[in-house]
DNA sequence: ATTCTACGGCTTTTT
DNA sequence: GCCGTAGAAT
């Protein structure tokens, strides 16, 4: 086919640049993945090997769509491949390569963040540290995120914390390397770190890679802007795709600026510009533009598109979740009796996944599909977490983090004291727990009974690696390990339907490895002249795969409702898009209006917001709530300032909305459905006994007027006592009661 | 060793 | 309001 049929000029000038750098600014909606798969079998085409070409995608999502796409375009004949993959999952394969160079062996495991909190637990406790080990982990992160290695920390000034950080983050990498394990930052820390240090090897990836490509570019952070430059530097031909509006991850460490600076650092980069939108009616692209324009540092740039207006925004306004649930619910139903869509082509967007439980209460009730897109819940399953252990366990014995995940799972009598003495022996004579285990008899303090069942693991753990070491499948080791570790047979002896449950998910787990085994079975075997070299044994792929990939994320059901939170929601395009919690401290969100929050955090939110609306084709409705239940309290709302931020004439106010009734203090809501999307008005933001009301009358619904007595507890949701006029004293949710 | 209970804390989460 | 952790109880 000709590969700039239907495209437009910048477009086609992006697909024709070959040589050179190339930063592609590509709104939302702009055709970016089209162009990058055409300009991928462009090069083909003129003559490049294929596996010369190197893109880098963040999620796993968009390599495999890029990587079908391209296979497409290349046709039935092509045998090369180019080199399609995430940043992490194109980091483990070379770091694989060359593992020994940086202290590993071939068959290091991969933590994932659950694994990485129980090491910093674990070295914490035993450095005697009173800070928070979540807060340690993220600054640890932080640290992987921009680069830097323990001994590469910047420990401006004196802050006694970041040496604590440092010191802890030394154990953590040693007791890493001891484990012969790596989290998701070393990957790409550790080849970076290698790279850097090791001019001939990097010049080899140089060289083979004549282009690299690099997608969603605004997301990338420091490390991995390091191994881009590492792998083409200034002068070759890097060529990255990305849209500044449309950065969502600086608060895991991607860095916005490495898309401004661009230019700067390749010089004589060539720019791209793609502002035209294929996806939106105009409507919803100036309600979009007139949110993100109010961010300061950002990159010139405004889409247009040739699609007419189209309809006005709907704003929706609700007494509190439930109501805005089930409003959100008759909506989504009115637009398929409509034949304006279906529910396929419909989404639920919101900013926490708190708010999910009310939706899709609203839903049910109201009987439409939906189906909530979440992040990798299979493989977060604590069964399932625990059979990945075993079977890590059986490529890597060493791994302590898995060894005593399941060290007494199921049941076998050994517990926390017996897990601290052995992991203290360990610690002090630097060997990992499954080398203690070996002789625990070595281990002060433990009784012959725990030493008996140590060695009994032992010899369970001895088992499975012996048969791993040559099982020629995936399927045929985890079969054996769930024979052996007796896992589904101990839940189903257990015999409760949770139980029952977890075993049939262990069941599933074999699914999933014949799936993989199938799969691979079909891929045809690396070329002769890759560098690459052969894969690695097979359950060690179907680990990698995993801790990765996660799910084998295929089939969304069809004809179903799409819930899922803004990040989630990036990259997607839906005829229909509610956006829900339309509500100041909500979203945004109350870490970016709170007093330490930077300007930064609220540009974020901003983002955020631009992210969700640019997803609508055809309808967007802008959802909000007078108060909502928030950590167990009724909060009063506020409407979003991102509403105000867009011109009233691209809303259109509903006039079938049923009238909230007025919940307490009615005085101070100032907000009725006839006040159309004026909403900068006077609220009350509390709902907070404003003094003391003892002796106050009131009203309640059922039982009629009468007189505060009491008040038992703090906030909206007390309960106070109250002498009625006509039926006595009675306690009840403050809530329900109207001021006379 | 396992199970119960009280308490705090709390956005987002590509890999 | 819910969940995960820490401490006590069985």
């Amino acid at each position: 086919m000709d590969l700039l049929e239907d495209l437009n000029e910048p477009q086609r000038e992006a697909v024709l640049h070959e040589t050179g750098p190339l930063l592609v600014l590509s709104g939302a909606g702009s055709g970016k993945t089209r162009v990058i798969t055409r300009r991928i079998a462009h090069l083909i085409r003129k003559g490049t090997e294929p596996w010369r070409i190197l893109a880098m995608t963040f999620t796993n999502k968009a390599a495999r769509e890029m990587k079908e796409r391209v296979a497409q375009l290349q046709g039935e004949g092509a045998t090369e491949r180019p080199f399609v993959s995430t940043f992490h999952s194109a980091s483990a394969v070379f770091l694989r390569r060359h593992a020994e160079a940086v202290g590993l062996s071939k068959a290091f495991v991969i933590y994932d963040d659950d694994d990485q909190l129980r090491l910093v637990k674990r070295i914490a406790n035993k450095l005697g540290i009173e800070a928070n080990p979540r807060d340690l982990l993220s600054r640890i992160d932080a640290e992987k995120n921009g680069g830097r290695l323990p001994d590469q920390m910047v420990l401006n000034g004196n802050d006694p914390r970041a040496q604590v950080v440092q010191s802890v983050y030394r154990d953590y990498q040693r007791s890493l390397r001891a484990a012969d394990a790596v989290d998701f930052g070393d990957l790409l820390l550790l080849l970076v770190d290698l790279l850097t240090n090791d001019a001939e090897l990097r010049v080899r990836y140089q060289r083979r890679y004549q282009h690299v490509m690099v997608d969603e570019f605004q997301d990338t952070n420091p490390v991995q802007y390091k191994l881009l430059k590492l792998l083409a530097p200034p002068g070759s031909n890097l060529a990255v795709v990305g849209d500044d509006d449309q950065s969502i991850y600086r608060w895991r460490g991607a860095e916005v600026d490495n898309i401004l600076g661009f230019p700067r650092d390749y010089e004589g980069a060539k720019v791209v510009k793609l502002e035209q939108n294929y996806r939106s009616d105009q409507n919803i692209l100036e309600a979009a533009y007139a949110v993100i324009s109010k961010n300061r540092r950002r990159l010139d740039k405004k889409l247009w598109s040739a699609r007419p207006k189209g309809e006005l925004l709907q704003l929706l306004l609700h007494r509190d979740e439930r109501a805005e649930a089930q409003e959100v619910a008759r909506r989504i139903n009115g637009l398929r009796n409509e034949g304006i869509t279906d529910y396929a082509n419909t989404a639920v967007f919101y900013r926490t996944n708190a708010q999910s439980r009310a939706l899709e209460e609203g839903l049910r009730l109201a009987r439409v599909p939906y189906t909530l897109v979440s992040g990798r819940s299979f493989y977060d399953r604590a069964e399932i977490r625990d059979a990945s252990s075993y079977l890590r366990l059986m490529v890597n014995p060493k791994s302590d983090a898995d060894l005593t995940r399941v060290i007494n799972t199921p049941a076998r009598g050994i517990g926390d004291t017996t897990v601290e003495k052995i992991t203290e022996h360990a610690g002090a004579i630097g060997r990992s727990l499954y080398e203690v285990i070996e002789w625990p008899e070595r281990v002060q303090g433990l009784n012959s009974g725990a030493v008996k069942r140590l060695l009994g693991f032992r010899e369970l753990v001895e088992r499975l690696v012996k048969f791993g070491k040559d099982a020629a499948t995936a399927t045929e080791a985890a079969k054996f390990m769930l024979e052996q570790t007796r896992l589904v047979s101990a839940l189903k002896e257990e015999g409760t339907d949770e139980a029952i449950g977890r075993a049939e998910n262990l069941v599933e787990l074999i699914s999933a490895t014949q799936e993989f085994d199938k799969v691979r079975a079909e891929t045809p075997p690396p070329s002769p002249n890759d560098e690459l070299g052969t894969p690695p044994p097979p359950l060690q792929q179907f680990l990698e795969q995993i801790s990765l990939v996660g799910e084998a994320d295929g089939e969304v059901p069809e004809g179903r409702v799409s819930l899922m939170t803004l990040h989630a929601a990036k990259g997607l395009e839906f005829d229909a898009v509610f956006m829900t919690g339309m509500e100041e401290e909500l979203f945004p969100s109350r870490r970016a209006t709170g007093v330490e929050a930077t300007e930064e955090d609220m540009a974020e939110e901003r983002r955020l917001c631009y992210v969700g609306f640019t997803r609508a084709r055809r309808r967007l409705f802008v959802s909000l709530c007078q108060q909502r239940m928030l950590y167990g309290e009724i909060k009063v709302c506020r409407p979003s300032r991102f509403i105000s931020e867009v011109p009233q004439e691209l809303f259109e106010f509903p006039h079938d909305m049923p009238v909230a009734p007025r919940p307490m203090k009615p005085r101070s809501y100032g907000y009725r459905a006839d006040d159309g999307p004026q909403v900068d008005r006077t609220y009350d933001q509390s709902t907070e006994f404003s003094s003391d009301p003892t002796g106050s009358r009131v009203r309640h619904s059922t039982f009629g007027d009468g007189t505060i007595e009491k008040i038992g507890g703090q906030g909206p949701n007390a309960k106070v006592t109250v002498r009625f006029d006509s039926v006595g004293v009675k306690s009840v949710i403050a809530r329900w009661l109207t001021p006379l």
